[in-house]
DNA sequence: TACATTTGATATGTAGGACATATCTACATA
DNA sequence: TATGTAGATATGTCCTACATATCAAATGTA
């Protein structure tokens, strides 16, 4: 009994490659130095010596950081510091069939904690040229009841359009990334569930209502999801 | 003129390297095929004949996937599928001094709508241990003004802790990740500002207010930030 | 037969050498 | 001034080699 209990506290050991270890000597040096994108670093060369270990390590240490966007290279150039794409490596792993239920149900609940805390900026931002648009958007979906596919479009149409009324791109961006896994987490459904408050019912609020009501009418709108919660 | 023009509409051709490509090529791959977890994969030098590549290429590949925590390797096990931490690639990047302040302030307001969002999922899942929880780290802090060292870890603990309340791992996860971006954002700030409801108002509306109370006094809590954006 | 030990094969981790290619610098030329 | 040439340099790619860890089979022992 007692063993097995030991045995589940116990993590494998960190079998940290030298890849790892440059990966992040080098992340720290990036950081501390307070460079400037596109100032130039030491070359491969230089790094392999300086570190103690083979050029070939340090090119995999350097190929995630190029991935990450933190570093761009040019021949002869050298390398160059670079500003990271912060949401590019998240897109990378952000898949429904490779992401745990637990993790996927997390994610579910942070885009509907993301909605509900739309209003505030929603309505310091929003203009009556995009609320043309989102009702251009909302009237073009009021043919109901044309099959799972056009409902799930209408839904990223719709709610796309109102994330990108806040202006914040990094958020809009966010957003697009977490569709698939909502668009999936729904999909898991059996009967698809269908607010009482509509698009068009939004609109309207958007363009007379306050912050409030609007708050109100967005969870009546998402209320099926709420419920599924325990 | 035209000349200007033309060169201005011109963009660097994407110069992809070999490892850029076997990267995605061995996404695709992983999850075309919906492996699981643990299931192992063809040896880097499979991989390098099958795609026609060195094994240097396939390496620097697979030590992405490797960073992302797409994939384990063992020595003489080969390589396993596993499930990627998806926040994981994101703290890496995640560095306010290396993060430009248009993004940086998209992050500062994401955080923002998370705070407000967050009600309904709190009040579906706040317990009486929790709230007790809160209410002490809300005391311990009642004598203000110690500083903005002190002012800042506060805020910390108690937002905090509401996440933690949601019972969701990846959202506390990620608010805290926001943490230092928020921090920063705010040590710019010349006059440090405080909102009229504090933690301890909070508490009391959380444990006997409802849910539009809470994220009225939220609202207010945080309205100084509010107040900073256009 | 059952179990423990040894041995060999295999895949990764690391090192180092080689060369093609792109591109910067300097110099030469019209 | 603008253009073209030559050399130097850093990256991109390939190759070979070997240490090390680990699985699997062979061997030895009770």
């Amino acid at each position: 009994m007692a063993k097995i209990d030991l045995i589940k506290d116990l993590v494998p050991i960190a079998q940290n490659t030298m890849a790892d270890i440059v990966e992040k000597e080098l992340r720290d040096y990036l950081k501390k130095k307070s460079f400037k994108p596109g100032d130039a670093l030491p070359s491969e060369l230089e790094l392999a010596e300086a570190l103690g270990v083979s050029r070939n390590v340090v090119r995999e240490a350097l190929s995630r950081l190029r991935m990450l966007g933190m570093v761009e290279t040019r021949k002869r150039r050298g390398m160059i510091l670079s500003r990271p794409d912060i949401l590019g490596s998240f897109e990378r792993v952000l898949d429904p069939l490779i992401i745990d239920a637990s993790t996927l149900q997390d994610i579910f609940e942070l885009r509907l904690t993301l909605e509900m805390g739309l209003a505030d900026i929603l309505y310091l931002r929003k203009t009556k040229k995009d609320l043309k648009e989102l009702e251009a958007i909302a009237k073009s979906q009021e043919p109901k009841g044309k099959g799972q596919a056009f409902r799930i479009s209408s839904e990223v149409a719709f709610h796309g359009k109102i994330y990108q009324m806040t202006g914040n791109d990094t958020l809009t961006r966010f957003q697009n990334m977490l569709l698939p896994i909502f668009g999936y987490v729904i999909s898991l459904e059996k009967v698809p569930k269908i607010g009482t408050v509509s698009h068009i019912d939004l609109v309207n609020i958007l363009k007379d209502g306050s912050k409030e009501e609007f708050r109100a009418g967005m969870m009546e709108h998402l209320k099926p999801h709420f419920d599924r919660l325990k």
